[in-house]
DNA sequence: ACCTGAACACCGTTCAAGT
DNA sequence: ACCTGAACACCGTTCAAGT
């Protein structure tokens, strides 16, 4: 798709160091995701990445937000309710993060080092504040929001890897498929529901 | 205060080595906290470490819930309302973690990889079926708390950590010890009220 | 602009052997 | 019961030098 693609085979470009590191985080897993192995698989020394990255955690910071720009590209529908759309980005972030074996924890820490991975935070506000709410109060309630989606994809995608290396399959009484969905659909409903009662149009408001 | 304190000067007990990585932590950050170096500290070949751990990973699960222990060990009021109990122990969690450097991010590791640091899950869960909740519903209302917990203690350890380091101050228009603890109260405060909303006697309920 | 080659200062973990 | 000594298979990062 890019202009000199298949031309070049041995210099790499910032873009093709992110694609294939992805590569290798979804096929080994972020404990494997090392320098000298994103390297090897690229058929590069490990010093020649420090071309393109200063350091590790620059590198992860592009992976973080190149999975959430891949996974979030789509505009919500503008005339929704403000619940509905603040839902909808939760949904779209989390569908995301599950995209990529071990995103969330990624993204996590990404986030965590302040690096970047802003952009769900910076849709979420925007949405609370078009929707009325105070912009100091739409900036917490979105970070409550993205801890929430943030930490329960970390569980969700811990769970899975725990399953995968063998071990008894946790508590399977429900469909599982249906199961995590709804846990995360609950958890977020909570939240959401508390927000609208600080809505300047709710009636009444608890202390 | 134990037994043989002061008596044995070479040879240490699974205590001791948590009591001395702790110290580690706090003073030199999780990033540095490896097993060479708490040997080192301790005076003691690296491999010592493996008599009385199977593994770092179940070394850092005894540090988190070590931490957990000595900051959660107050019981509430029995006869508090239920969300009071709820706020009363999300705080003691908080407070548990912040007393020691980057044990949010330890906390979450830990939690994470399954290895133990359930203890405040559970009692978040007990408290809200004593309320009446039902157990699955309690058990997804607690994740949502702990995930918030986890999360703002995490960003605010590490907003220390980048301000320590020398960056810029952040954004201290507010006079920076009210206003952490009133962004972490308002995202509480979201949660506990959509559990409310939830409660068998709740008058109304929402979609 | 992008890469090599070599080095520096580290890691977690294992294991035979000591006391 | 607790520790040593030595090794194995790795890390992230730097830097002079090449093309």
């Amino acid at each position: 798709m890019s202009p000199d693609d298949g031309m070049s085979h041995m210099r790499n470009r910032r873009a093709d160091v992110v694609d294939h590191a992805l590569g290798v985080l979804d096929r080994h897993g972020l404990p494997d995701l090392s320098m000298r192995r994103i390297a090897a698989e690229l058929g590069v020394q490990p010093s020649a990445l420090y071309h393109h990255f200063a350091s590790k955690q620059l590198l992860l910071a592009a992976l973080a937000d190149e999975i959430l720009r891949r996974g979030t590209h789509t505009q919500p529908d503008p005339d929704a309710p403000w619940d509905e759309r603040v839902r909808g980005g939760c949904h779209a972030l989390r569908d995301a993060i599950l995209a990529y074996r071990d995103a969330a924890e990624l993204v996590a820490t990404v986030h965590a080092f302040g690096l970047g991975a802003h952009e769900p935070h910076r849709r979420l506000c925007d949405d609370l504040v078009d929707a009325g709410f105070e912009p100091s109060f739409a900036r917490d309630a979105a970070t409550t929001l993205l801890h929430f989606v943030l930490g329960h994809a970390t569980d969700e995608q811990l769970h899975l890897q725990a399953n995968s290396v063998g071990a008894i399959d946790d508590a399977p009484l429900v469909p599982a498929d249906s199961g995590r969905g709804a846990s995360f659909d609950l958890g977020l409903s909570l939240i959401v529901d508390g927000i609208r009662l600080r809505h300047p149009s709710a009636s009444a408001a608890a202390s």
